[in-house]
DNA sequence: CGATCAATTGACTTAGCTCAAAGCATGTGG
DNA sequence: CCACATGCTTTGAGCTAAGTCAATTGATCG
């Protein structure tokens, strides 16, 4: 369960600034499978507390594209429903803090440091974002299975090398339809690491990694500091 | 031939601030195939004047990634030297605004308004390159071609449908690198359009469309709300 | 006008998609 | 608590789009 006050204050806010943006923002519950009500009026953001979900864009119907995943202490930005609509979709029951963009902001500016620092971070998410999508574009389905594999055990359980055990929240077709490929594929995939021994799995959702390292060397060298939380 | 005073100046930023923001940016002139030399400092904000320019970043050796081709009032972001490096590179005879980027942020902070827009930007910025290039790891090479031809046609010559002819300044291989294409599979799917009558071509880089409505129809529906200039 | 490098075209290979069937988890009701 | 039903996942066989290798054509610049 994380603190979003804790996380303000990390960016060296006031605490009176801090306790002003906390009262800005509505607590949201979700359980599995729901979906944030959209809104047409206005961009938001949200912070995940505890829980997981997935950022979902629906260009045409029939076909669904994951955004990204997100884990307690992300701070996700969701556009007001214009072109192609964006969808937040509770994964695990999930507790999130959602703030009108624009109020949020309007505050935040009462602060310039902190306003600089979601600047900051939002530059490094973009250029993230960039690569990361732009090397998807490049890369085979192994590569993009293990590299989502890695981000996963470094975002869920903070392991970026040696040994540890997830439990992933998404199905096969979330992690298909977030990396551009076909659920069989990733399923294949998912077969073939673990016939070579590099990851073992034990029902749908658990994986345990045995070596991180060699894992994010088949994904072609994906650095470790590209696979960090958006904000 | 844009100028980044009146770039800034749209941000209702006062002529003052616009003045010694100027002051702090260092021209720069690159010509054809010149790269910016690279900094290892600091992060840079880049303000394209006249020509073109491309982004690059290059995880591996014998693998260039092009990240984002860049026009007249594009303002980029170049990351300094990190992880897997970024480099601008000159298309044509380019004109360059360049600012440390902390120190332009040092500046910009007092200008609330300012920093708040480039951040409203730069989530929009975020949400763009995210969609788009989290379609591209979804779409065909045909596709991605078409949407890659729409979007020049629009950042270039400002056509969003009807007819217009573009001189294209990157390579066929640079247009592969972006889309994650072989240069081979770009000439074939030029080729087709070709015969098919919805582009003609002059040359290596003229380019000649005759309904761009109907190309951007074979994008998959990309919005033309989708292709806008990132800052 | 010729040298050089970019672009095109062709033949072949392969990774990932499609269609189809069978195996397992999970959770629900008896 | 077990049995079954549902839906997720795995596996298989064949196909197609894109990659690879190789040769040719064409554009651009000195």
């Amino acid at each position: 369960m994380a603190s979003f006050r804790g996380a303000i204050l990390l960016n060296r806010a006031s605490p009176q600034v801090a306790d002003r943006l906390c009262a800005l923002g509505e607590p949201v519950s979700l359980s599995k499978g729901e979906e944030l009500p959209s809104d047409a009026e206005d961009d938001r953001l949200v912070f995940v507390s505890s829980g997981s979900a997935k950022l979902t864009a629906q260009a045409e119907p029939e076909q669904t594209h994951i955004l990204a995943f997100h884990f307690p202490g992300d701070f996700v930005s969701v556009l007001r429903r214009c072109d192609g609509y964006f969808r937040l979709i509770a994964l695990t029951d999930v507790e999130l803090v959602v703030f009108q963009a624009s109020s949020f902001l309007d505050l935040a500016q009462e602060e310039p440091a902190v306003l600089r620092s979601v600047l900051a971070r939002s530059i490094q998410a973009l250029h993230r974002s960039r690569t990361k999508m732009m090397r998807l574009g490049h890369k085979s389905a192994r590569q993009r299975i293990a590299d989502f594999l890695v981000s996963m055990a470094e975002r869920i359980c903070g392991c970026t090398c040696g040994s540890c055990e997830i439990s992933l929240p998404m199905s096969r077709r979330d992690i298909g339809d977030s990396l551009g490929l076909k659920i069989e594929t990733v399923s294949r995939q998912f077969t073939d690491l673990r016939d070579e021994g590099l990851i073992e799995t034990t029902g749908r959702s658990l994986v345990k990694f045995n070596d991180l390292k060699a894992l994010a060397a088949e994904a072609g060298h994906a650095l470790s500091s590209e696979i960090q939380p958006q904000n």
